[in-house]
Order: C-alpha cells, then structure tokens, then sequence
DNA sequence: TGGTAACCGAGACGGTACGTCCCGTCTTTGG
DNA sequence: CCAAAGACGGGACGTACCGTCTCGGTTACCA
C-alpha cells in the first residue's frame, strides 16, 4: 500500500541505516502533492507519471523507486492523507441527528468547491478500478468520517437517544456511501437530499 | 450519449435514407460487444480502442464513426444494456421490505459472477470520471432498479404499509447507492450487510 | 539491409498493393536525411532516435516502423548514398599512376570539409561495430570508388602500362583502407601521404 | 590521455602524497579489465559505466575518479595494453619481404580469436569516433607494430635488400591500415590478400 | 445500368506516455 | 579523505495507443 521502501518513514528508530546516500523525502511529497493537482486536473485514468515527474521536478526513475505502479502511488496519496484531507469534523452540540445533519452539510458545503468534487471523484474512480487503492480509500474514510459517525452513534445508543443494537457501521457505511454515490454519480448533493437521508436513517419508514 | 448517426439505428422507417453504403448495424453490435469484454477484462482506464476495434473484426475509424470518444461509447454501452443487463426483477410477493430484501439477495446472488462485478466496477469508475458516462449509468440504474424500487414503495405507501410521503426515489437511491458503493470499495455485499441495510430503512434507529 | 518492408520501393510493377494506408516514402527519405545530420553532427555511438524522429517531423514509430535497428537504418542510409555520397570520380586523363593519384588527390580535398569527415568517420565507427553496416559500407565504397579503381588497373593492365595478373581487387582495397585508416585515426590525409601511397603501389619497395 | 591522477601510479617515489587514504591501484586494474570485457562483449556504443563498476567491485564514483569520461577511459585502456596487447613479434629471421609476410600471418592467427577482433573493432570504432582514443590507438599500434616494421625496413635499407630512401613511415602504415580496414569492415584475413598485400608492397606494378 | 456517395477493413501517420536503462552527480556510512 | 553503495535529475530506449488519414474494395441510392 505504501511506498516500496517505507523503513526510514515508518521506523522511527532505525539504527541500521543502509548504504548509499538516503531516499529524498522531500522527493516523496513533491511527487505526492503533484499526483494530487493531476488527479484533480485529469483524473485517474489520465494520470501521466510523465506529468507527474516534471510537476514534481524529479526524475521519472524516482517516481518508481518510491511506488511500482500508478495503484500504490494513487493509494499513498490517499493514505498520507493528500486527497480527501480536509475533511468535516463531527462535533457533539445537540441529538444524534441534529449533530449529523450538521456533518452532512459540512461536507456539503466541501463539494461547492470542484477541486475537492473533482478530487473525490478521481479517488473513487481509482479506487473502483483497483482493490489497493479501495483499501487505502476506505481507510481514509474510516479515519476522516465513519469513525467519527460510529462513534456519535454508540454514544446515541448509551444515552438513550436511539434504540440499543443498533448497527451503527453499517449506518455509517450508508451515510458515506450514499454521499459518495451522489458525488460519482455526477449528482449534486442537495439540501433535501441530505435531509430525507437523514429522515429516513432516524425514523424508518414505518408508520 | 448515444452513436454520432442513431437515425439509422432508431427509426426503423426512415424515408429520407442519406446516399452512400448505410452504416452496419452488426459492426456496431460488434463493437459495442467488444467493448464489454474489455470493460470486464481491464476496467475503465485499460480500455484501448485499438483492441476493441481487433476483438470486434472491425476498422478503427470505424468505430470513430460510431462514438466520437470513449465516453459516448462507454455510455452507449451503458444504454444498449451491455453492461449491467441480466439485473434482478423486483417481485410483489410480499411485504414491502420482504421484497425489497429478495431484491437485495438477488443482486447479491449475481455478484458471485466476478465478470459481473468486475464489469460494475469499470462502469462505476467510467461514471466516476466523466459525466456523460455518468448520465448513461443512472438512467441504466433507473431502469434496472431505481424504477422498480420507487414503484414498490409507493405502493406499500398506498397499501398503508409504510408510513405516507415517504421520500421513496430518496429510499431507492440509499439503497442502490449503498450496495454500488459497496462494489466499488471492493468488499463483499454479505448477508448481514444487506439485512441490516434494511433493517435501518424500515424502522429506522427511533427507540 | 535496406528497410524492413521495401516492397513497395523496389518492386516497380507490385500490382497487388498490400491493404491499408500506404508507407511514405517522404517520410523514409525525411529519416535518412535526418539520420545523416545527426551522424554528421554527434557520430554513431551518440546517434539518437528521438532527435531523428524530430528532426524529420516523424513519429519514432515511424521510424521503427521502416528500420528494425540502428543498424539497418545506418545501413540503408549508407546504401542510400545519403552519407559518403559526393566522392569523387576516377578520370581517366593520363597515366594510371596520374589517374589514381588525381583520384587520391580529389578524395583529400573532399576531407577539406569537416562534416564530410565526421560522416566517414561515423559510418566507419558504425561499421566496426556492426557487421550489417559494414555490408553497407563496403557496397557503398565499391560503388564509389573500388569498381573505378578496378577498372583503370584492368584498363592499364591491358594497355601494358602495368605488369599483367596484377592483384587489382586488393590493389584497390589498399588505396582505399589505407586512406580511410589515416581518417579514422582523425590523422590529415597529407599531399606526401598520397604521393608515398602512390609511389609504393607503383614502383614496389625493390631496388 | 591516462587517468586523472597518475602521480601515484607513474611515480613510485611520490614524497608529497595528498592526505588522506590513498587511491587503490587494484580498482583503476580492475576497472581497466572490467572495460576491456565489456569492450569485447558489447562494443564501445554500448559500453555502460554501471556495468563496468559493477564487474570491477567498485563504486561508479570511483571511476570517475580516474577518469573524467568514456574516451579517457578507453584510451587509457589502450595505453596500458589491455586491448590488442598479445600483438605479434617481428622476428627477423630471413628477407624483409619473407619477415613481414610472417608477421602478417602472425595478425592472421590472432584474428582467429573472435574475441581479440571484438576487441580491435571495438577499438577502431572508439579510435574513428574520439580523436583522444584514436592517439591512443595510434600509440599503442606504434609500440606493437610500425616502430618495428619501420626498424625492418630501415635494416633492409641498409643492408641494400630495398630501394634506398623508401617511405618507411607511410609502408608501415600501409601495412596496418590495410590489415585493420579489413578487420573493422567485418571481412575475414585471406592468407592470399596478406600474400598479395606483400607482393605489391615489394614489387610494385611497374612491368 | 452505371455513377456517385458513404461505408467497410486495413494499416500507416504524427504524437504522448509507458516503464527501463544508463548518464554523471551527490550524499550517505564506514574503513 | 577515500571507497562502496545507491539515490538523484535527466535523457533515450523500444512499445502501446491515441485519433486521423489514406488506400482498395463494397453496397446502397438515383439518374
């Protein structure tokens, strides 16, 4: 998932460093955040690691020592939190609902910006095209909303707001992927939209 | 959306036939089959022309006659019910969320087709990445589900069943959203998935 | 030795033309010309397809499209006459020994000129280094210049100006690998050279 | 022409050596010898720093320590007889004539050995394409060949054998131009073109 | 019935990008 | 301070496709 030689970023401790001069972790986020303004720009399926390269002003070589494939650059890129990064905070002010309709729109005001629709969206292409970079984009996920929702969600149930068994990762899981299908999908995420999704999870349909 | 020239295709009774040799209609059958194979084979971002144009016994600028770029053709793809075709039909047997849950086992019963996921999967990031493609994806998904949804819990709403005015294209989209947005995350759709899915949407998490 | 697919060139009354657009031969002449430029200007071992390419307004494909290799297009652009192509003419004016020291004569002022040395230069480097291109190589120096050096010997031979059975074919090849030896070794081709080359041919080394 | 830094190769009594840990006399062999191979193997467009500090046991730096590009190298290579160093003694045992056929039919058996003609080759094309090699070239075809043919022929000019006031300079290198334009020109040594080469040289054309 | 017009397959065209190899330089650890 | 190791920015390799074009040949219509 990450890059091909990960030791001296993930070992913070490594007394044993190899011979020969050291990976350029400078180059490693200028290839990174150039990966990010193409994906933006062209989308997955035309990224050019020439383009990346030049954008980066790094060598082509180096592109491939750090990642073997477009797949682990893209799911990277993901996971070092590049794309998708700013996303919305869930913060506890009133209900459950209230509460997630507010997360809810947070995000939707993130998609007036088309860079971040564009980015999202090349993410997701990418990520229905190959299961690593689906790992790192769920794992993103996780870390920027469904954690946040899950939790919400348990403390709803502890409280007493919401009935007790709830599955709330599943819920959560139809939150995010009910938004996210909007934005592949090209549709614009509306205030109703957002709403009735809201009412629907709440309040079922039952009579 | 559809090829450059449909006339010939779609109105069988055109009088006004322009000279020349008419376009075949087995070399676009050709392609358009072509095409599939290799959605199914490489996914979106793979997809060479070239190679359709071979598989299909059929000249390059042939199919350039036909669609103009890759997105007409995907698109086209789409509408002709090459992709996503032998979807389930949703029976009226009995409750509403009985049905809607047979629905759901029947989707999940042809995901154990890997050609079939894997053709979803290109469909989606094809969708994800141009919006044409994307219009071409939800009026297939309308037809093969969306529809059907809509029109079964509007009954119930009739039948009582459910509670009234009741946000159904809402409902019919969270739960097709949901099940693609599995798919395209590359996990599996399991049977809890699709039994709380609808557990949530029917009674909601109210206490 | 020549291009890959010289039916079209050679073949003056080829009836039954092969499919698909035709080779262009425009462009071939465009690489060869191109290819004697960069051999002029940076020798073989420099010799780049990519500038070729540009330099000819051609795509590489093109270019790999008529020459499988380096070689063979090296070769053909010997056989082409575009390197070594302005040699000088064999006259026959006086005696033998006038004649060839004329023609020796006209070969050292050619050497005046530093691109037509770097181009004999780059194509004897070429040839050592690879049989096919010296196959070109020597075709073209029969061509230019051992067939005439052949023919005067034979003429004198007949006339009685020289003694007869005399080794003409390696007489030639002497004059010729001696002076192309002086320009390999980038040593001046002297007018004292060419006089003592003669004078050894013709008189021998006995008392 | 040899590497950067003789002074500790070339002086052994060297009293004001630099500070710090002296250079390695076996890498510069090991270098040489490693070119030498990959001379032999691919030829000098394809001669590759890598492989050769690869082969060597040496770090590529290393190499350029000594020396400041591939014609220097290659030169030095020369200089220090590792390419074309097992050449043929001129014994004198008989007529000038009768000596030199047989140092003539010693290069003949040399040139048995395929890969002391890779090595000539490989050398001749280095020599046509880089007038620094070429001095190499000539300096080393100068120790191993003219400077004793010249010294034959200067002896059998005295001893009355040959015509006084021969061009003893521009024979020998008759003799080893004509030699090595055969070997760079992928054609094989004849025992009738030595026999024919030495004919001319001693008899001339005259009736 | 014979043009004429648009199609057909085939495949070459000028290009862009691929992933690899090598260049000559730089930057580490270690003798 | 040298040596090995090996990453660096850069350039070229030979291949795969792009979308366009140009062939010979086919299949309709319309005059």
């Amino acid at each position: 998932m990450g890059p091909d030689f990960p030791g001296a970023a993930s070992s913070p401790h490594n007394h044993t460093m190899p011979a020969g001069r050291p990976r350029s972790e400078a180059a490693r986020n200028a290839i990174l955040a150039a990966t990010r303004d193409e994906l933006t720009r062209n989308g997955y399926s035309r990224l050019s690691i020439d383009r990346i390269a030049a954008a980066a002003g790094v060598g082509k070589q180096t592109v491939y020592r750090w990642y073997a494939s477009k797949s682990v650059l893209v799911a990277d890129c993901l996971l070092q939190g590049y794309v998708m990064a700013p996303a919305v905070a869930l913060q506890e002010r009133g209900s459950v609902q209230d509460d997630i309709l507010d997360w809810m729109q947070g995000f939707r005001e993130m998609t007036r910006n088309p860079e971040s629709v564009a980015l999202i969206r090349a993410a997701s292409a990418a990520a229905a095209e190959d299961p690593q970079i689906a790992r790192g984009f769920q794992e993103q996920m996780n870390t920027l909303a469904r954690e946040a929702l899950v939790a919400r969600i348990r403390a709803a149930e502890s409280a007493g707001e919401i009935r007790a068994n709830s599955p709330a990762a599943t819920i959560a899981e139809i939150i995010v992927g009910s938004i996210i299908y909007r934005l592949f999908t090209h549709e614009e995420i509306t205030a109703s939209f957002i709403e009735e999704l809201s009412t629907v999870i709440f309040r079922g349909l039952q009579p």
